[in-house]
DNA sequence: TGTATCGAATACATTCGTGTATCGGATACA
DNA sequence: TGTATCCGATACACGAATGTATTCGATACA
């Protein structure tokens, strides 16, 4: 799954397939993977037929190709995104902040994560592709799945360290808790979706309960006297 | 959406329309809602085009009626599973158990009401389909989330009455508590499916956790002078 | 400036799916 | 037993999408 393009290819012909990766985007995203011809692809992506098949092979290998482009993205962005944020918060003595406001700081990182994660109308489109695809290719299933977990795995450091700073940690395997974090969050964020992007108040507090409900929960204080 | 034929059909007519719906169940399922073939359709019905198009006007009214068909059976299944479960439980010293035996109870109830719900792939991957139609089909998104919401609002009565048995209540709407239930559920079946069948012992482990914690966390004595 | 190469456009053959119009057989009913 | 009706099968016409083979233009390089 994971195969880096052995042959540099020309600048020129780079430039090309990302455009076309971005077209098949939009048009995946607006008419699904397999109702998307792939003339459609390369029209709007200025191109016509024979420029896509000089550079793919098949709808399915750029299927694969974009599936890689937009996860890999994600992760960096995450990465990059946690790097930034993150050294800001552990100089500072979190300890030192109330409950309320300790959910807020946890809050605030979940939402950065899952926003740099993606969470526009056209990511939540794709990346249902994705899934349905994956549950009829075992192939992509396990590779998404590895992807999922690795960025859970991100997310679940930021966490352990940010409640390590408040003096807390999880009593659970942390990957759980992010798992019930981001799921609740893809969830709330569907529904607004496809309720017809109405309802965004209650959206929030929805996932301002759960997660300070999950953080609440799931974590001790270090002191080892509370441990059990 | 919820059209009832006006004409009642002829029996031999209703038989056929009603394996022409199996058959695109499987098919759907097997190779994805756009790529299934009118003809394919019909014919693991047994049946030519023929048949489909005298029984329906397009693929697309199919699907809606499949929809329909599919969601209409498991809120049945699903209240009738009630009616027979609930009452073996009130009558019970539920409030004697310890708290363990209690997250065992609520467990149970909700893999059982999860499980009549579905959880076998076919119906994992139909869903998946659905969401990702429903994400481009703004009428079809409503009618998805209403009847998710109807699903979700019959468990939540449930697990109240069961909370009440043993004496606990919600400190949050009982919806929200049962979304990140069946929200978790699913995680961790469509996990378990992608990653190619096996994990089921860690997936048990896993949804015990998250159900007992969400139970305990989101509920109360019903004592009044427990109340915030 | 000439030439070779690379990459996208074009044209074409073919396959596949759809939808409709018509046919034929079975069943119900007199 | 004859006849009408219902319902699925068959045949056909059409459009859409695919994939390939070839052409054409631009850029790189001598």
């Amino acid at each position: 799954m994971a195969n880096p393009p052995v042959e540099a290819a020309s600048a020129r012909r780079q430039k090309t397939r990302d455009r076309l990766l971005d077209a098949a985007y939009d048009v995946f995203a607006d008419v699904g993977v397999d109702a998307a011809p792939v003339e459609l692809i390369a029209e709007r992506a200025g191109f016509t037929r024979g420029a896509f098949y000089s550079n793919f092979e098949s709808k399915s290998e750029l299927f694969v190709a974009l599936a890689e482009r937009e996860n890999d993205r994600r992760m960096e962005q995450v990465q990059v995104g946690l790097d930034t944020v993150l050294p800001s918060f552990d100089g500072q003595k979190l300890a030192a902040l109330s409950t309320t406001d300790r959910v807020d700081v946890i809050t605030g990182i979940v939402a950065d994560f899952l926003a740099l994660q993606g969470d526009d109308r056209q990511w939540c489109v794709i990346e249902a592709e994705f899934r349905a695809y994956a549950l009829r290719n075992v192939e992509f299933g396990r590779y998404l799945v590895e992807h999922e977990t690795a960025m859970q795995t991100q997310l679940a450091e930021v966490l352990e360290r940010t409640l390590l700073g408040f003096g807390q940690r999880f009593i659970v395997d942390p990957i759980v808790a992010v798992r019930i974090i981001t799921t609740a969050y893809k969830d709330v964020t569907v529904r607004g979706l496809l309720a017809g992007s109405d309802v965004p108040a209650e959206s929030d507090s929805e996932l301002h309960t759960v997660i300070a409900s999950v953080v609440a929960l799931f974590s001790e204080p270090t002191s080892p006297d509370a441990a059990t």
